[in-house]
DNA sequence: GTCATATATCTCAGTAATAAGATAACCAGT
DNA sequence: ACTGGTTATCTTATTACTGAGATATATGAC
């Protein structure tokens, strides 16, 4: 996947004081998940699997057979998107389609034996890796930074559906 | 641009508090990302431009023009994915090239009147909608998650090049 | 001056997605 | 049973880039 855009470290001395505050925080926070997002790559690039589908890997890992539909709503991919991730699994043998017996429209993925085998050979790595990649930040920082950006994100989130 | 992926709400029982820590701060950080990443993104669509696109047209703003070396490194941006962003904002009128004299190799990026115009109208209004998308967090706690962020952010990009 | 190496930008094949739209299935109201 | 609206997934054209490599230029050692 691509990286974020780095928003500008704007000479923003004209604006308002929280403006200011604000854009800070974006271009620090944009560079901040940059950072980590590299780490994440690198980590499951030598086993050939985008982000996206190591994403869809450890959703099934840990929660079993999901409906397609729900991996798109949990991995934050688009329709087309959560079609194209799993068909790309499905090919290189690690997922496996089933049909649902309540909605014949609908269709769960299913990690085969080998992506079972996979996942539990590369997350326990991948979370060493992430865990190392945070280690700017002590644990009760790091739970601090985890509270803070958890009211920002749900609020963020919440304002998306009613535009700006 | 793509949104980032949701690193899964992984059951991760098994693994050691900090790794925990971490991860559940990687799922946060990535949500609270991709969220105002999608204000940011939502805000510069009506005028036509990718974030990658309104990155380049910021920094030339605050900056003046830039060698696009320079604009490579501080956009985030690959050596290819710049020449595209300012061939495409030269083919809309917004930017133009200019020999550099100290390096035949090296090209300035610069506004045109036409971007100049375009950038000054809709910074505030991103500005706006940034620190709109950030409310979730008073001002102060911004600074705190800034504070957090810089130092997360500084040594995860400082482990990059020395691999993991 | 020569040459090996490094650097700035461009070119282009390839990638990982998005988003619009198609199709079949589902569901509630009549 | 029929109808119209909704939903789950798939299909496909398109997009925004990446990254390898090419080319011209710059640099520094000899």
């Amino acid at each position: 996947m691509t990286l974020p855009r780095d928003p500008a470290p704007a000479s923003t001395a004209t604006l308002p004081s929280e403006q200011q505050v604000a854009l800070k925080l974006w271009v620090t926070l944009a560079r901040a998940f940059a950072a980590v997002n590299e780490h994440a790559m690198q980590d499951v690039r030598d086993d050939g699997l985008s982000l996206g589908e190591f994403a869809v890997l450890e959703l099934l890992h840990h929660r079993g057979p999901t409906l397609q539909g729900d991996i798109q709503k949990r991995v934050l991919v688009s329709s087309g998107g959560t079609t194209f991730l799993v068909d790309r699994l499905v090919k290189k043998g690690l997922v496996e389609r089933r049909d649902c017996a309540e909605d014949k429209r609908a269709r769960y993925a299913a990690l085969t034996s080998e992506g079972r085998r996979l996942i539990r050979r590369i997350f326990p790595r991948h979370a060493r890796r992430i865990t190392s990649a945070m280690r700017g930040l002590g644990v009760s920082e790091q739970r601090e930074a985890t509270r803070l950006l958890k009211s920002l994100g749900v609020v963020a989130a919440a304002e998306l559906d009613s535009g700006d």
